[in-house]
DNA sequence: TACAGCAACCCAATCGATTGGGTAAGCCGG
DNA sequence: CCGGCTTACCCAATCGATTGGGTTGCTGTA
């Protein structure tokens, strides 16, 4: 009564071709395909006792063997800035369901956006032998992605995109764009924008979508009314800090693409003795859960990141496949609220 | 000029043999191991050959291949409740450093804290073969630790522990007794206890490292100040809510066992007009990032997370070389801020 | 009756690295 | 000059699965 379950070994396909009496190759005919190759391979009734065993032993094929034969790993590499940033933690969760789905697993490094780091993580996923790679942390001006290109590296971009990548992003462009007929339809005449990182495609298009819209319904926007920073609670403090200190009289609205740097502007905005949603406007991006839960609830766009993760994987399947891929860009949605409305 | 990079196929031990006219397995020796097993199986010279050859082609060994033979695959599995949780995304950074320090790579799944999922995730991470789990989501009645046990899966738990396996934790039970010294030496004395979900040993050790404290301080808390709630804000905002409704007077500080908890409760208290901080004082726990930044700064009680994972890393490590290994609980530290100060 | 055709299998090479067991050449002491 | 010891290698099996190319035995048919 000690071999029922797992003897001490997992199962291989020898042990269930041994002890069924037929060859290892037959088993794996069987196993391999639901009945396209099975057919021709073993009669359906040898297919059939195959089958059963195999369930019965909890067979579960060797991945590093089949790999080895196969040269393919059903891996996938994902890099992204840090985990830690909710944003990328919920597209890495789309991408676990969907690789699921499609039968792959998939590593994820964190580059704290450095070009070094991002080049070391690359590299270390090719190590592993990943079928293809999901990147998140693309920088406009990289040069890791024309090497990736030339080594024949199959990957799609995520969330960032760059001209000339198969990318799974979302439409920051008319996100930027959102925002503007919004803080324009309220009357704001007077806007900053905390702008990101210039490295960034999100903080680049959602900043021009914004501008570009501004200016198409007759606003004044120059370049002193953006600044750039980090994407986190202290820089978009900062730059809120710069914006109060810079202009006068401040204006009525601020636009930050990303929900933490408005979280960070609106701490500025408070020591500076301003309510925010009735002195100063304030916009973010992502929707993150905390937009809704903060205070003053903060109004933001949208942004369907877990739908991001899973058109990720399978953008990057198609590239396996060998198939042209185009960019993908997914609708994001305003949510307004009361730091704005 | 074609061929000075990677020519199309990825170099092989055979390959680096061939050209050097030497014999694969003398390149895997050379190769292999720093210069103990290499001494004596080629000379200095060759050596020396071997792995300058090896840096030029780029060499880098299969790790399916190697897998395959020496039935290591040099990978971990880490499971957590999700990734979305800033907790255990930080967590996961540590861990992401130390287990490549340590040459090994990592997968990351979410199980959603069901059970059913925890042991799918955990089969998919066996079924590829993974060394050993890094399990960040136990509960406390789970079935499925015995059963890895009884299968002979290497494993170590992570953020919250379960009696009798291994485990990498913040000291919880500290945490809450630290609450309890300063909430009581703030002058508070009825106070309530978020308590989060009772299957998990951060909630559980938490609250009863506060209520122990509080009592042996003198404190007078009964079950009916405790809350046991989910772990996010609305979960946070629910429990403060029935504790505003059904107690009173109300209390005068709210110990939340994590932040986004305390944050729905800072929120529930707002909409019953009271102030956080003067009315009421609340203190959080893990001090994630935005502890500090909200309106009304929140206490809370941080958590060492990087180093968690950290520690979880080198023991699963200890626990794959046959090492019997302790529990191991790190030191937290209770930040003070405005929320009760 | 001989042969094509098919069903149902089997054989062996292969993927890339590791490893226990050789072996040939050279040197040294007795 | 021979046995023994090193040094510097080579050989071949092995891990588990896959796959192109057999082989065997039977049936149907011209």
């Amino acid at each position: 009564m000690d071999d029922t379950g797992a003897g001490d070994r997992t199962v291989t396909l020898k042990d269930l071709a041994n002890e069924l009496g037929i060859h290892p190759s037959t088993v794996s005919r069987v196993l391999h395909s639901g009945s396209d190759v099975a057919r021709g391979a073993a009669s359906v009734e040898t297919a059939e006792r195959v089958r059963d065993l195999a369930r019965k032993r909890g067979y579960s094929p060797d991945p590093q063997a089949t790999g080895l034969r196969t040269r393919r790993t059903q891996l996938l590499g994902v890099i992204v800035p840090r985990l830690s940033d909710l944003v990328l933690a919920i597209m890495y969760e789309g991408i676990e369901e969907a690789a699921a789905e499609l039968g792959y697993s998939t590593f994820v490094m964190n580059s704290q956006d450095d070009p070094d780091e991002q080049r070391r993580k690359a590299d270390i996923m090719l190590a592993r032998r990943v079928d293809g790679l999901i990147i998140g942390d693309a920088h406009l001006d990289s040069n890791l992605l024309p090497d990736l290109t030339a080594r024949k590296v199959p990957f799609v971009l995520m969330n960032r995109r760059v001209h000339g990548y198969p990318s799974a992003t979302c439409d920051d462009t008319l996100g930027g764009q959102l925002v503007a007929d919004h803080l324009w339809s309220q009357g704001h005449r007077k806007v900053s924008v905390i702008a990101g990182e210039p490295y960034a495609s999100t903080a680049v298009d959602r900043t021009a979508g914004f501008i570009e819209r501004w200016r198409s319904l007759g606003g004044n926007i120059s370049d002193n009314d953006v600044v750039w920073s980090r994407f986190d609670t202290a820089g978009g403090r900062e730059a809120a800090e710069s914006i109060l200190t810079r202009s006068k009289p401040h204006p009525t609205a601020l636009f930050a693409v990303n929900d933490f740097a408005a979280i960070g502007a609106m701490g500025a905005l408070r020591s500076h003795g301003l309510t925010v949603g009735r002195d100063v406007a304030v916009v973010g991006f992502n929707d993150t859960s905390l937009a809704a839960e903060l205070p003053i609830p903060l109004s933001s766009v949208r942004s369907p990141m877990l739908d991001i993760g899973r058109a990720a994987v399978k953008l990057v399947q198609r590239v396996l496949r060998g198939e042209r891929v185009e960019p993908e860009m997914l609708k994001p949605m305003l949510c307004i609220r009361e730091s704005s409305a």
